[in-house]
DNA sequence: AAAAGTCGTTGATAAAGATCAATTTGCGGA
DNA sequence: TCCGCAAATTGATCTTTATCAACGACTTTT
């Protein structure tokens, strides 16, 4: 059910051995700099389907993702949900100067965060306009992302949907996978972070029909189901073209 | 089919005369920063369906919106279409620190653009840290409504959606309204800047479905269609429960 | 003023996906 | 190892919305 080691109390929480060091917004401040932050930050450790927050909560915590992955979510009164965002090791979350968070959140898997009080995180972006510049970027292409899916939730039929996920999933598994740790001509391979109804309340349908898509992906030859969260991609481009036709 | 004056020449595009000069995020400028911009800015007007770029295009643009409606929206290979973001007055038209645009452009009614050469206004930005806190939070804002409108598209009926949209039209033209202006006992009126397919592009639907529902809420007296475009809200409360029962 | 478009509405039918229901699979604890 | 629960799969049916088609209301052209 999940991708991140069990939660073991990490010690060390000096930046200069945070896994993530080089690629969160925290990297772009000098080691004098990053005091500022090290001094008001705090690490958290969550466990699968724990809550952070409810929409209407006030927004009082700013965090990067040290592992794991977290969902973001809305809902409807009556309980219908849609993620909204999904995010990985190296990303921010919490919204930065507003009061109010405006979505829930919950850790998928297990989770480490290093955390800072949203009003001292912001204070030190105020001092560091190079950090408010890294947090820019970053929430520019978040908002460049929200707008590809919302491509995929308005106008990709289902197996469309299927298809865009995977390849997303197996471009994030790149990303975090260890460069000089590649078996090579082995096929690509990730486990995925989210349950069938989770994968439903991100691509806007029903979990039945995941799971109809996922095999018939399966049937197809396009993917293989190692266990019912590892997949790997038997034939990318086939993959590839049922994400976007033509 | 236009909600903005027609496209006459204007004479006088000093800073101090600029329409929405307090609402844009070059309000945070003093009087002598306000020079680094205006002294790169440039106007343009254009017309209904005039495309301002495609999704390849390079990003060589940046502009603020001084009056009319703008559409962003992403298209598959075989022609669906997408409406990721509506842009109105104040509102940011392009993408700093990126080469390429990744969104369609196209303005939706007249519409007239202080614009600035991306590489330029960037340059701006750099050297003045209140104007990328503005965009910051601008770009903030822009994500809280994409993911608003995720949650829409992914698990909304049509006729939720169809609520929705006219409950976010109405909400918008009030801002724009002139406050001292305003026959107070009349029920709200606006135009809609976009056709029914446009409404269907944005809504993640068909035509057909948009003209089915606006007909319905017509036919329930929720809201009355003065002519094609102008729309009056008979029954807000009714609206509001419909695009969010419950 | 007729003709030709374009846009919007309405109707009939089809298809995609939701819903409801029944198994099956996998996993943790006794 | 077996039991019990939760998650996933599969099947049958129903609903919503898309598709295809016709027509009416305006606009623009000639």
């Amino acid at each position: 059910m999940s991708d991140s080691a069990p939660p073991e109390v990490i010690l060390d929480h000096r930046c200069s051995n945070c896994p993530v060091r080089h690629h969160a917004i925290c990297a772009v401040l000098d080691n004098q700099s990053s005091h500022a932050l090290s001094d008001i930050m705090v690490h958290k450790q969550l466990v699968p389907g724990q809550p952070l927050w409810s929409d209407k909560d006030e927004a009082h915590l700013f965090a990067i993702i040290v592992s794991g992955t977290v969902k973001l979510f809305k809902m409807l009164a009556d309980g219908r949900q849609q993620i909204v965002g999904l995010l990985f090791p190296s990303d921010c979350l919490g919204r930065a100067y507003s009061e109010t968070q405006q979505t829930f959140a919950e850790a998928v898997t297990n989770v480490e965060l290093c955390c800072f009080p949203r009003q001292q995180f912001e204070h030190v972006l105020t001092q560091h306009p190079e950090l408010e510049h890294a947090l820019l970027e970053k929430t520019l292409t978040d908002l460049d992302n929200a707008r590809e899916w919302m491509i995929a939730l308005g106008r990709k039929t289902a197996s469309e949907k299927i298809a865009s996920f995977l390849q997303q999933m197996s471009r994030r598994s790149e990303l975090t996978r260890c460069p000089n740790h590649r078996p090579t001509p082995d096929l690509p391979t990730f486990v995925l972070p989210l349950a069938r109804a989770e994968i439903a309340d991100y691509l806007g349908m029903t979990m039945e029909t995941v799971s109809r898509n996922l095999t018939k992906l399966r049937v197809d030859g396009v993917i293989r189901l190692i266990d019912g969260q590892t997949v790997e991609i038997c034939d990318a481009d086939r993959l590839a073209s049922l994400a976007e036709p033509q």
